[in-house]
DNA sequence: GCTCCTATTTGACAAATGTCAAATAATGGA
DNA sequence: TCCATTATTTGACATTTGTCAAATAGGAGC
């Protein structure tokens, strides 16, 4: 994991637009992301957290593709996908500074903002307003997983390809097929019997 | 639903406790809650939101116990459950005013505080630190829903009602098998036999 | 275009879970 | 206590998905 680099000017202003989407932020907290955010820069596969590790960051990606995962025996499940313009981070370790429960990998070569989790407190005590962006963050944050979690629930290993589909079109054409059968929670195997089913249908 | 009857005193100071467990709040707060929240009565099986509307509150469960579900077919998912002193809500219809995605019903008889989402915006306006207290609690909110997706993510039927035991052990003895069984995402005859075979074991 | 390496598909079969029907157990009134 | 209703368990069998091994397809570098 590579840090200290320079960051490129539209990274901060990507990571600002996404911000502003909740509410305008004065030009005090613009700068204070350009001041406490450095760049982390991962190649395709490498771990960003490992389960059992502390996640003291919030992360937005500016560049490539992040999975979460958790282990189950030696099988992996892949809890979400996130690229360009997410956010991640481990939300369950992160408020508890409790060891991590997933890790994150990148699975395309992938770019970084990172501010410490201890930066972020200072920014919601510097800035009081900015937790009302953490709490619409949060919010959406939420939102986004009760939708991975649905197709989680679902049984049938087509309707969760056609939910993903309808859903994560996005990622279809962009991201290995066995990532996409681990997030769905069936195998490669079966996922390609589901793409040829629908195929032909079509 | 019944609404409008008499609250309680000591159900409004369960939900002060609850909330000051993120940080103590001002007297001006609780006399806030004191005014804007009114008392909701649900016999067992009763609904209180159906998927498609909009669910336009916060509650507060004072006694009983509350479970989410979605339709799947003509099946039910369950998705969470949630007895005294927990919050409930649809967050994904809250902010966007959306037709809520998932039921929510009394599966026990159940007293409720509720505020309306208009309300809770106007106690974020006027007490801005509040915002605080909003951004902690969903972010506890997140990690017990992540929890409660680990579980739908596992394969095994017995390891699933194996986590179960060891994370909702207050619902083993209290909530019926079938909804259980919802929750973990198994049928009623297989959690039936997973709970033979560890108590064959035992 | 050729080669190597990886991704994806396919086939045969095993294992887990679901389905449907029925039996038994538990519970809450009269 | 007995009855009626509901909850839970059990059995036989169907279905879906997983497993393992192998074949094919696709891509990157030469």
């Amino acid at each position: 994991m590579n840090k200290n680099h320079r960051i490129p000017y539209h990274y901060l202003n990507h990571l600002e637009q996404s911000l502003n989407v909740f509410q305008p932020h004065p030009p005090a907290v613009t700068k204070f992301f350009g001041d406490h955010v450095h760049l982390v820069r991962l190649t395709r596969d490498q771990l960003l957290l490992e389960a059992g590790q502390v996640c003291g960051h919030y992360y937005f990606i500016c560049k490539g593709a992040v999975r979460g995962f958790i282990k189950e025996g030696r099988k992996d499940i892949t809890t979400w996908i996130s690229v360009e313009n997410e956010m991640v981070t481990s939300i369950s370790s992160l408020d508890l500074s409790r060891p991590a429960f997933e890790n994150m990998q990148a699975i395309e070569d992938t770019d970084l903002l990172a501010m410490s989790n201890k930066d972020l407190n200072l920014l919601y005590d510097t800035f009081p307003s900015f937790n009302i962006t953490g709490r619409l963050l949060l919010q959406q944050y939420y939102r986004d997983a009760e939708g991975r979690a649905y197709i989680s629930r679902l049984r049938n290993a087509e309707t969760k390809y056609r939910y993903f589909l309808s859903h994560y079109n996005h990622l279809s054409n962009r991201i290995q097929l066995k990532y996409i059968a681990s997030f769905l929670g069936i195998t490669l195997e079966t996922l390609s019997r589901v793409r040829r089913k629908l195929s032909v249908q079509k």
